[in-house]
DNA sequence: ACGGAATTGTCTACGGTGTAGACAGGGCGG
DNA sequence: CCGCCCTGTCTACACCGTAGACAATTCCGT
């Protein structure tokens, strides 16, 4: 198989789902690959950008919601699908939450939650603070669901103090309570 | 200077004042100590814990607001107090982000948030998830304060993208917005 | 006061990490 | 046909976290 940018991208993909984030070193790609290490530096700047492209790859998963869908549904679609594409790929998913939507799939969510938001009512400027707000608690919610998956003794107390009386850490249940709260915000924003 | 806990960690918060997260390691930590990096080893289980005591020390640093004031007031000077107190050690600042509340000081806090959501009239089970919520936001632009002022090239397209209309990515200014999209919420949820 | 046990610090070593830099082969344009 | 560039390879560097064995010191119960 050429070595292109997607081929090494769904590779890696494919190694973190099956493998976990600990396995996405970059010699352990090659040798998934069957290259030498170096060889995916002729095609990324460093690990950082390969990254950058898994995580968007993931995001790519997400279908744009239909315009004709209220903005409050299109913003929870995207918010959740991508949540859910992440979760889906465990191996980035803690990268796909650590990092600005810098690829195009992730552009183009953004765009699509920025939009509902002006057709919310929002001014230009709070379109895009909104739209920040929004991502980042989702990226939180996401990174602690990730974290809280991991074998922790501490993350195990967390949940363990938690469990019976309400949702565990990084929950859906949870996601979705600070969801709402910031869409009623939003909504009493716009007026 | 005898190694104790708290030796080890003002010295790892103080390195990390210094010269950054990276310079962060178990072996330039144990430099600066003057003793062997396994030395450390005693008094910490691993890395990890070592890191979370430093978290709750920058954390140590916010103030327990005065139950007198309103519980919005409150939530609000917690949640800025943590921000900067991360801010001003800028080493330890992603992992404050990173992690719950695990140490005292950050249980004490998170302890007044939420007997100020109890205060505005949320359920018991909402008070939980709410805090959760709050605290994932803050920790998320906390992350982006903190990775946007790293030197890097894309955060740099990121904020170069905004400038001018709107502040940067995990500026204070839109930190509190989202911030008050949250309360606006929250008052709403329990009103 | 003494002997044994626990605590603390040191040393060495293992198995990883990301990636810089020099080199080789092959395909393609002039 | 020659030369260049693109791609992949190899070696090497400077780190990392931490397991395990050993010495020194301190503390405690008898």
């Amino acid at each position: 198989m050429a070595l292109t940018p997607a081929v090494i991208a769904r590779a890696t993909l494919a190694l973190g789902d099956r493998e976990g984030a600990a396995a996405m070193s970059m010699r352990r790609i090659a040798a998934d690959l069957g290259c030498d290490p170096m060889a995916i530096y002729r095609h990324f700047a460093d690990r950082q950008a390969l990254l950058d492209a898994v995580a968007d790859l993931a995001v790519e998963e997400v279908e744009t919601p239909a315009p004709r869908e209220p903005w409050e549904g299109r913003i929870r679609a995207v918010l959740t699908g991508v949540r859910e594409a992440a979760l889906r790929h465990p191996g980035i998913a803690g990268h796909v939450a650590s990092r600005p939507p810098l690829g195009p799939a992730g552009r183009r969510l953004a765009a699509v939650v920025m939009g509902a938001l002006a057709e919310a009512g929002l001014g230009p400027g709070d379109v895009v603070k909104a739209a920040q707000a929004l991502i980042a608690y989702s990226a939180a919610g996401l990174r602690m669901a990730v974290e809280a998956g991991e074998p922790d003794e501490r993350w195990r107390q967390v949940n363990e103090a938690l469990r019976g009386e309400t949702p565990v850490v990084g929950s859906a249940e949870q996601f979705d309570y600070g969801l709402r709260l910031m869409l009623n915000g939003i909504r009493q924003e716009a007026g």
